[in-house]
DNA sequence: TTTGCTACAATCAAAAATAATCAAAATAAT
DNA sequence: ATTATTTTGATTATTTTTGATTGTAGCAAA
């Protein structure tokens, strides 16, 4: 039997059932659980199904309508990102009063947010607000003017919104972490804001996976030492001598 | 059997008699007490429900139940909403800043805009804010708290926001429309809000289906005086008298 | 309050499932 | 026909899940 075959009816089989194990798929099927869980591995690498431990589940339409809904525009270190979204996710507590910067690495740490936690948060983000008020937390948005490549609120009147808030924490993406230059981004306005964000928070984390070190954008919106930098990999120590690192265990 | 069976399991059980016991699950899903208690702990990780001592308790699904109510709101009168919507978007001009109200009729107004339109758009609804920037418009949105069950920007931090805008139109969605307590809704947070918008704009628009006409909610945010009313079917003449009224054709 | 009972989280060892590896089998290329 | 490549199933070490156990915490009756 063809693999391709047996992809087919391992999808046609969820679209069913819903879900699966490997025994079940083995014995169905007349192969080896090593076979099973190859075919699972490439169906869940090209986003046909959920893989859990022991099995399979069919993907949730609703779900994938919703990422779709967000143009994820860069599908590159999906995990990685998400590893780091998980950990910082835990860094929230109770009587936090949380900023969200908008991105998409940071909209990864909204969806890892527990639904329970009773910090406030605000954001720039339009995806995250309303992300945020679907699981049910207390959100605010900062007003001003939408960009639209990144759905972020940018502009004066976002940094004059900004000026009233005090964060216990805020939650930074980047496009570039280096050294001499600090945190990076390409785009002035968005830069502004991050910064006046950065500025009103009693910490900062930036979320960088490994690709984002050593990479210079032509507007630094703050300096390494005053940010608590959580990433997964960390290729240069040298780093450590400058910020607070912190290195997710996969 | 997958632990996300039984959590697909215990989620329905839940559902349809709204507690359970530990001991219960773990006799009817045939496994251990552990692993149980282990499920219920994930499942409340993820918001899906209480625990409580002994067991736990289905959701207070306001959430769910708020959306379903919303949606089947939208899809009423849909025909006409439209019809109203792509006479409003001709009102708009080039020059004009708009403000545009958090709701279904209002969104689908946001929907007959035309993508050419150099006007300036300001909205208190998130989802408005997202349509208005794919569609390349130039689109603000204000600051403050996010309500859940309408995606709506409210409270004092909104309110603050508007004060800087002088709106040349503003279009609004009602609750209600009657001669005597003139437009009213039943939230207070979000009629403080349409009250204020209103009050900074030159011209105000409402866009009420006939259903609205002779309903009254709780809160006036506005008196018909002050109003150009938009509408599909007027069956009472005697609104004449008190406002301008566009009965849009068919 | 105290007492007794039950439920709980934490811990641990057994069991199950997994990824990684490798040799055999099947397939394709020369 | 022979060689190279891919696929497969078995084996291994590792990880995850599970159920039993234990001490602690919560609850209700006395």
């Amino acid at each position: 039997m063809l693999s391709e075959e047996r992809y087919s009816m391992i999808i046609n089989f969820l679209e069913d059932k819903k879900a699966v194990t490997v025994t079940e798929l083995a014995k169905w099927l007349g192969t080896s659980e090593s076979t099973v869980r190859r075919d699972l591995n490439a169906l869940h690498d090209m986003g046909k199904l959920n893989k859990v431990h022991g099995g399979a589940t069919a993907i949730d339409e609703k779900v994938n309508a919703i990422e779709e809904d967000v143009q994820s525009k860069s599908l590159k270190n999906v995990e990685e990102k998400k590893l780091l979204a998980r950990y910082a996710a835990t860094l929230v507590n109770d009587d936090d009063v949380v900023y969200v910067d908008a991105g998409t690495t940071t909209l990864m740490f909204v969806e890892a947010l527990s639904p329970n936690t009773r910090a406030l948060f605000v954001t720039n983000g339009i995806a995250h607000a309303k992300k945020l008020i679907q699981k049910g937390l207390k959100a605010y948005i900062i007003g001003g003017q939408i960009k639209l490549s990144t759905e972020a609120v940018i502009g004066a009147e976002a940094i004059n919104s900004l000026r009233k808030y005090n964060f216990t924490k805020c939650f930074m993406g980047t496009n570039g972490i280096s050294v001499e230059s600090g945190l990076t981004t390409p785009d002035l306005e968005e830069a502004l804001v991050k910064k006046e964000a950065c500025s009103h928070s009693y910490i900062t984390y930036v979320l960088a996976d490994h690709t984002k070190f050593k990479t210079v954008s032509s507007i630094t919106f703050a300096l390494l030492s005053r940010c608590c930098v959580i990433t997964d990999k960390l290729t240069d120590n040298k780093f450590r001598d400058h910020t607070v690192i912190k290195e997710v265990e996969q």
